[in-house]
RNA sequence: GGGCUCAUAGCUCAGCUGGCUAGAGCACGCGACUGAUAAUCGCGAGGUCGGUGGUUCGAGUCCACCUGGGCCCA
């Protein structure tokens, strides 16, 4: 008993119990009082700048913002511990339209209660509250960051840097004006942008109509169709009132459908489903023909006085209806598309809260979606409705008050995706644009080819004003040059807020004329702009802007694989159209998470983890560790079990660090270190698994693989250290003398290990480096791990010949375990250190394991080994005879050969002789 | 409906350009230790590599189709 006092056991204050919510925030405040990100800006290597793409601040910050926060910022960190100067200032998308929803909400009052002014002044309360909220969060999880002076959309700086690249863009003739068919919200009554819309199930009549010729003369098929019909299909029959066309596919067969006396034409793949849906069953088929010989045949309009010219167009299909599709150019994308190429008039019958205009006098005043049945109505009046019926079908609804949404003809601002090439060096751009995973390139790539035309303009209030004045005398929009140059000035002095207070006349220079007319009074423009213009404007508001801090072009964008559509492109295509070239020299992207069955996070499913509550409950580090933890290329998996499973990975490794450093106590490096040769050979091998460790860390991180890095890091600790070097240097580092070479050898790599490993999980495992780093003596020691660079490759370490005898030694040691475990089995042993063995091996393993034979026992940490050179390979495992050393508790031979002693080892009784003699 | 993408043990991941009985760790089961102890060690049992068909002497790895998930679009 009393010999136990006479061992080196390990001793730290670093608590076994992992304390978070003590040591977090006293970590926290180190780096924040310590001003440690603005010190890890000194670095001297070149700058790498990876530009944050800004969240929207309107609630707490969820899984998602977590995640890319995090993958940030170990990509920061990493870069900075690589001597790179990383400037990373977060930014915020404070402008938009859910805001003023979500406002209004809260305020429950009307907007027009308020003024402009007023309302706005109330968005930015909200926008910035939210701000300050998200910042704190994203602080709490660790991430390091310029956060006393982020990038707000809403500042005037970053407004007035919109506008001018606003004006840039026109300067070139990107921006332009014009009629379009776009998605509008008649109940937010504003137009959105496809990013605004979602599609959601909705039942919808789904009817057939009949469009009778009124004009064939000249087409071959004149004497056939000239008391015919075209049956068109619908689900929208409010649009009906627009129709000016039928089109029909060029290339498909059609034929003449006989029914009851009248021909109709039907695509021929379709005559079966269509009858069937209008209830026919005594139909025949008289002909057919080729649906390009039916261009330029005139129908009559149904129940409006207008003429329906049949086009062709190749977009129709196959799939539903009758192949003879309904065109209303104000209602549609490729109606308009089509009405362009056909020169036809755009009837556009319906108000911006979806009401009709006396167009229809019919419907004057009917609401679009009340419209519906009076459409009918009409229709069966006339005789023209051959079959109506109800549908589910996907329908585009508006992202923020849910309700379904409209296509609607309005005058929008665009910007142009073909003027001057630009979808084309756009394409040239992303070419030369780096994208992780590679498949990134061609997803964005098909994108930006097919994309329509941006619209740029929403009628709302929180945003940057479209920076546009309107001739009172001519009605031509003025926005380049002079004008634009007036708008950002006066925003960068008072922020956009003074748009929507001043009248045209105080914000325009005295004797600016109208480009067009000459005339000098004007009206402002009172649309403004897509929050994506404004956020993919950062590379400039932000990147060119400020100097002192970035080169323009950014190291990497970081964000979730739907910003391809987003920020990605929105951020390409201002650039590009600017100034020629991409923003950015790399992109990389993550997937969204999902549970543990691959499912989407939703409420309903009640399947969401909320960061807060995983920092609640596991601390920030377990999080960050998840984050690195799973492949984030494919999508993120989580889950309380996953969690579960982080967490006891992250006990794993804290632990195995903590035995480290329990182990160093009294190790004064700079004293106690013996060098590399004087080692031990098993010294030797594990420096060598950790400079492999190290290296293959070193390159996950370079390649953002940051899972890579976990699971050889996790391996390491638990497969090569907790398993083997640790448990086999315990005997050296408890019983031997305490300054004794071959203990103060096995402190040497403990310590050489610990500090690299501190330092190289350090950009994931922030918090825990960080700790550990505060527990540990080095010399020259720094305020933060994060002033320290990642360990340098040493070549010195890396002996291979020790690797391939090791590995084999480490082969047969868990063959000699599986033997030995049949004798605990049948209870003759219960420990493993009881046991003697006999390996029998060929010639090469007996050359090996021969060399080494004096280490043997130490190595499999049992009482002894014996080699011999036989046919097979064989282990004979048995109970030793050995007695115990009552203070190493080794089973050997030499126990009792001191009589001072008699309970010990030689070794045993010489440390303790040595010690009494002090 | 279209584009892109993913699918290896209960979980997180390996498995390079196709080649021995598909690997780790965790969780699980059994056992040991009590000098890493709200720890640690040993052993074991888990997979027809989402499915079908094909190319090949040979496929988790290549091709086609299908199923299921995800992102984006309609």
């Amino acid at each position: 008993m009393e010999y136990k006092n006479t061992l080196n056991l390990p001793q730290t204050s670093f608590p076994i119990k992992f304390n978070f919510k003590d040591s977090e925030p006293r970590l926290l405040e180190l780096w924040d009082g310590g001003n440690i990100y603005e010190s890890i800006q000194k670095n001297g290597k070149e700058k790498y700048i990876l530009h944050d793409g800004p969240p929207y601040p309107n609630g707490d910050i969820h899984l998602g913002h977590a995640l890319n926060k995090i993958l940030k910022d170990i990509v920061v960190k990493f870069k900075s511990m690589e001597g790179f100067r990383v400037p990373f200032v977060p930014g915020w998308d404070c402008h938009g339209l859910p805001i003023e929803t979500q406002l209004l909400k809260e305020l429950s009052v009307r907007r027009s209660s308020l003024s402009v002014y007023e309302f706005r002044q109330k968005c930015r309360e909200y926008a910035l509250r939210y701000v300050g909220m998200q910042k704190e969060e994203f602080k709490r999880i660790g991430v390091f960051g310029r956060w006393n002076a982020p990038y707000l959309t809403l500042d005037p700086n970053y407004e007035a840097g919109v506008i001018e690249l606003f004006g840039m863009m026109a300067e070139k003739g990107y921006v332009f004006k014009s009629l379009k068919p776009i998605h509008w919200c008649p109940s937010c009554e504003t137009a959105l942008a496809e990013a605004e819309i979602e599609y959601e199930d909705d039942d919808s009549p789904s009817i057939f109509v009949r469009f009778s010729v009124k004009n064939v003369s000249g087409n071959k098929h004149s004497s056939v169709l000239k008391n015919g019909s075209f049956i068109i299909w619908t689900t929208t029959p409010w649009t009906l009132p627009s129709n000016v066309a039928i089109a029909v596919h060029p290339d498909f067969e059609y034929c003449f459908v006989e029914h009851e006396g009248h021909i109709y034409v039907i695509a021929k793949e379709l005559i079966e489903s269509s009858a069937k849906s209008m209830g026919w069953t005594d139909h025949k088929i008289t002909g057919s023909a080729k649906g390009a010989e039916f261009e330029g045949i005139v129908c009559a309009h149904p129940f409006m006085d207008r003429e329906s010219l049949v086009v062709m167009d190749e977009f129709v299909t196959l799939e539903t209806g009758t192949g003879c599709v309904h065109i209303a150019p104000g209602h549609g994308e490729e109606d308009f598309k089509v009405g362009l190429k056909y020169k036809l008039p755009i009837v556009m019958p319906v108000d911006p809260r979806g009401c009709f205009t006396d167009e229809v006098p019919f419907l004057q005043g009917v609401h679009v979606w009340k419209a519906n049945p009076i459409v009918l109505e009409t229709l069966k009046e006339k005789g023209a409705l051959l079959s109506s019926e109800k549908m589910k079908h996907q329908y585009p609804h508006c992202w923020r008050c849910k309700k379904p949404v409209i296509f609607r003809a309005t005058e929008q601002w665009f910007v142009s995706v073909d003027h001057d090439g630009l979808r084309q060096k756009a394409l040239k751009e992303i070419e030369k644009t780096k994208w992780f995973p590679a498949w990134g390139q061609n997803r964005i790539g098909s994108m930006v080819e097919g994309r329509p035309d941006w619209c740029i303009s929403r009628q709302r209030s929180w945003g940057i004003p479209i920076p546009a004045f309107y001739c009172k005398k001519c009605g031509t929009p003025n926005f380049k040059g002079e004008f634009n140059k007036a708008v950002a000035a006066m925003v960068k002095k008072e922020g956009t807020d003074a748009w929507f207070v001043k009248e045209a006349a105080d914000i325009l220079p005295k004797g600016v004329k109208c480009v067009k007319c000459g005339a000098a009074e004007f009206e402002k423009e009172t649309d403004i702009m897509d929050v994506w213009l404004e956020s993919g404007a950062s590379h400039f508001a932000v990147l060119k802007s400020d100097v002192q801090t970035f080169d323009w072009s950014a190291d990497l964008y970081l964000e979730g694989s739907d910003q391809h559509r987003g920020w990605f492109q929105t951020s390409l295509l201002t650039a590009v159209s600017a100034f020629g070239k991409a923003p950015f020299k790399a992109v990389l992207t993550h997937g969204f998470t999902v549970d543990e069955k691959g499912k989407k996070m939703s409420k309903s499913l009640g399947n969401v983890v909320d960061p807060q509550q995983v920092v609640k409950e596991y601390g920030a580090d377990v999080l960050r560790l998840w984050v690195a933890s799973t492949d984030f290329r494919n999508d993120m998996a989580v889950s309380k079990n996953i969690l579960k499973q982080i967490n006891e990975g992250f006990t794993k490794i804290r632990n195995t660090c903590r035995f480290l450093l329990s182990n160093v106590n009294g190790f004064d490096p700079s004293k106690d270190r013996i060098e590399y040769e004087k080692l031990l050979d098993i010294d030797r091998y594990i420096l060598m698994k950790f400079e492999l460790l190290l290296d293959k860390m070193r390159r996950s991180y370079d390649s953002f693989e940051f899972h890579a890095v976990y699971h050889s890091l996790y391996g390491f600790c638990v497969n090569d250290l907790s398993a083997f070097y640790l448990d086999v240097i315990k005997d050296r580092l408890y019983c031997d003398g305490s300054g004794s070479v071959s203990r103060r050898a096995a402190q040497t790599v403990c310590f050489e290990m610990l500090s690299g490993l501190i330092k190289a999980m350090a950009p994931i495992l922030t918090f825990t480096a960080e700790d550990l780093y505060s527990y540990m003596e080095v010399p020259g020691k720094k305020t933060s791990v994060f002033l320290e660079k990642l360990p340098d490759k040493n070549q010195k370490y890396m002996d291979k010949t020790i690797e391939k005898v090791w590995d084999r030694v480490l082969q047969i040691r868990a063959e000699a375990y599986k033997k030995i475990e049949g004798l605990r089995a049948s209870k003759e042993i219960s420990k493993i250190s009881e046991s003697d063995i006999e390996i029998s091996c060929n010639k090469e393993d007996f050359s090996v394991l021969n060399s080494m034979a004096g280490q043997l026992p130490q190595i499999f940490m049992i009482s002894s080994v014996s080699v011999k050179q036989g046919q097979e390979f064989n282990i004979i495992a048995r109970k030793t005879s050995n007695s115990k050393c009552e203070r190493c508790w080794r089973y050997l031979p030499d126990v009792g050969s001191n009589n001072d002693h008699p309970t010990l080892c030689a070794r045993c009784a010489d440390v303790v002789k040595s010690k009494e003699t002090l």
